[in-house]
Parts: C-alpha cells; sequence; structure tokens
DNA sequence: TAATTGACAAATGTCAAATTCTGTCAATTG
DNA sequence: CAATTGACAGAATTTGACATTTGTCAATTA
C-alpha cells in the first residue's frame, strides 16, 4: 500500500512539522508517535525510518528550536557595530527571543524546558556556540581598545553566566523574572564591568 | 483526653521537629499530618490548632530552613574586613552554604525547592534580606574609596541576579553547576566590576 | 473554658487491571 | 527493491475501585 514517492528530506520535515503541531495543540505529555503517523496518514512504523525513536524525534524539534536562537544571534555578532553596542544588541535580542518563545508558545517551551534538563550534550553545544560569539564580540572591543581583559573565553563564560537570570529557561518561565528595567541595568553593568 | 498542658510554642516547636524528622527520613511525598502527629503523641487534629493548613506547616520548614541561610551571612555583613575581602566571603559563604544543604540533605532541600517556585512573598522576603545585606557592603566599601557605584541598592540586585546560577537552588541542584574555579572566576569578575 | 480528641466529608493518593504506546520486523505494495 | 504497512511483544500510561490523608467541628477532658 505504499503512497506516491516523496522526498525523503520532504517527509522528515512534514514529521516534524506535524509533531510541532502537536505538541503545541496538546503538550508533550499527550504526544505519540502514533498520532503524529495517523495527522499525516502513515503508519506509526514508518515514521520510526527517520527517526530511531520517539527520543531522537523531539531532540531534532529541540534541535530546529535552539538553532532558531543562535542563527540570528550568529548574525549579530558578525555586524558593523561598536563592540559594547554590539554586545548590548546581541543579548538584548537573546533575552528577546527567549521570552517572546516562552510567550507566543508555551507547550513548545516547555518541550525545551524539559529535554533541557536531560540533553546535557545538546545543551552544552548550544551554550558553547553561544559563548563562543560572545568571545567574538569581546575580542573585538580588545582590538579597538574599549574592552580590557586578560582572558576573553573567560570573561564570554562570565557574562553568560551572570545574565542566566535573564535568558535561561527556568527563570525566563519563572514567576521572578526581573522587570525590564532591571535586565537593562544587569546588562549595562556587567558590560561596564569589561572596560 | 488532653495531657498534660505544655507551652504552646514548646509544641509548636516539637511540631517542627518532628516534621523535619519525618521529612529526612521519608522525603515529603511521603509526609502525612496524621504521621506527624503520631509520632509526637497526639490527634492529628491538634496539630491544625497550630498549622492551619499542611502547607502552612512545610512553609515553616522553609523559614526556618531561609533563616540558617541569612543569619550567618547577616554576622559576616557586619563583621571587620574590607569591603572587597567580605564580600568575597559573603558570596563564598553564601554558596557554600547552599551547596551544603543540597549535599547533606537532599530531601528537605526538595522541600525548599518546591516551596521556592510557589511562595513568592516568603522568597522575596528572603531574597531581599540578602540583597539588603549585599547593600550594606557596597556602601561600606564606596565609603573608603574601595568601589564606586552610582546607585548601591542597584548595584547589590545586580551582584544577586548575576550570580543567580552559583546559589540559586535549580543551580546548585543541577549537573550543570559550574566547576570550583569557573566561580571563583565569576565573582572576582563581579567584585572587580565594583571598582 | 482552653486544650484536645475522634468521627466525619471531601480531597488526594495508591495500585492492579485494562488500555495504549513504542519499537521491530516479516509481509505487502507499486 | 525501496517504501510502506500492519501485526506483534514488551514497556508505559490510563483508569477506576479502594485506601489514606486533609481539614472541620461537636463532644470530651482536665
Amino acid at each position: 500500500m505504499a503512497k506516491k514517492r516523496e522526498s525523503s528530506s520532504d517527509l522528515k520535515d512534514q514529521i516534524l512539522e506535524t509533531t510541532e503541531v502537536l505538541l503545541r495543540r496538546y503538550g508533550a505529555s499527550k504526544l505519540s508517535v502514533v498520532d503524529v503517523a495517523r495527522e499525516i496518514g502513515m503508519s506509526h512504523g514508518n515514521v520510526y525510518r527517520f527517526f530511531p525513536s520517539k527520543t531522537d524525534l523531539l531532540n531534532a524539534i529541540a534541535a530546529k528550536w535552539l538553532e532558531k536562537v543562535h542563527v540570528p544571534l550568529g548574525e549579530i555578532s558578525i555586524c558593523d557595530l561598536a563592540a559594547d553596542q554590539k554586545l548590548k544588541l546581541w543579548f538584548e535580542t537573546l533575552i528577546k527571543i527567549k521570552r517572546k518563545k516562552f510567550l507566543e508558545d508555551p507547550q513548545l517551551f516547555a518541550v525545551y524546558l524539559e529535554l533541557a534538563g536531560h540533553q546535557l550534550e545538546q545543551v552544552n553545544n548550544h551554550v558553547d556556540t553561544l559563548v563562543t560569539q560572545i568571545e567574538k564580540i569581546i575580542e573585538e572591543g580588545k582590538q579597538t581598545g574599549m574592552f580590557s581583559v586578560l582572558d576573553t573565553r573567560k570573561a564570554a563564560t562570565n557574562l553568560f553566566h551572570a545574565t542566566a537570570t535573564l535568558h535561561h529557561p527556568v527563570f525566563v518561565s519563572s514567576p521572578y523574572y526581573p522587570a525590564e528595567e532591571e535586565v537593562i541595568e544587569l546588562l549595562n553593568f556587567l558590560i561596564r564591568a569589561l572596560s
């Protein structure tokens, strides 16, 4: 009963999209591979050709999610702005993206939050990518004499840790999230500290 | 069948102590007010004279817990040390206390962690107490010309937020907790930023 | 009459049976 | 013969009957 041939990658994308739709509609706890397959109109066995396990499918969803975070930030990290301005914009954008994702799509955000607790490697890679972007901006600031730090990598790591209350999923989704004013205040304080 | 009279406050303390014992022994999920009362040898109905609800009882446990955090820190905040040294010691102590509580008493830590998510007011008060202590230390540093910040309160809030990865219960109990070296690195970076 | 009890209703938790889901694979389709 | 199905075993989840717990309060005690 095989249907008309479709490109593998199209089908893979369709599975991912449908999974996102169902995650948004019913949340992670109600997601079953059988449902995803039924929604597309195929047997669930076939989904396993593309994703060896449900966990792999969810990881792929999370990976897409994370990409949407670090791609726009990557663009900022290579844009044409003074280092301090750029660093501020970079963090403001990171924070805006996270807040927006949380507010617009709490169900998907919850999936990410849950996965963040289990998928050490994927999260570590994501953090590494982001810290490396910060590192580049600080390095530029050093070149122009705007910043003066001994160890750029350490400074970047410090900035990322110190701003965790502003972008870490646990805080972003918490009622303790600081007011806009406090966010700006903390960012300015930290960026000033690099001079 | 009333037993011999005991001071109200003694009985209240006894309930709290017994609750802690049972929390440590069986964890929060297995704690029942009936068990607490039986362990003491009274009817559970009587516990409700002292704590209007089980939640109130658990909140009182958390309050005791929080006190054990900010009392020793309060002592540091008024001790005889240079402001930068004092600030470093204060944060190191905060971090050490949290880590120790988590490692030595994960059951009680879990109670605190759960409550931290619900009890906005109690947690806010606790944070406020701590930020005020930081504020005092920074103020001293300003007097001696060691620190130079415009708004002491804001600086204290910034420091507290920026160190959240080092002392916030979610992070303290997470596998992502930074290595000792990174902790020191971040503290030095932030304290230097006040100069 | 203040402290305490114990019987009680409503809410919550437990556990085993029933159902659904995951992941595999031999059979089927085009 | 590559893509897909559908039947299947074992794992995980849901259900619902039952047990415990929470919280109240009128009766009891000292």
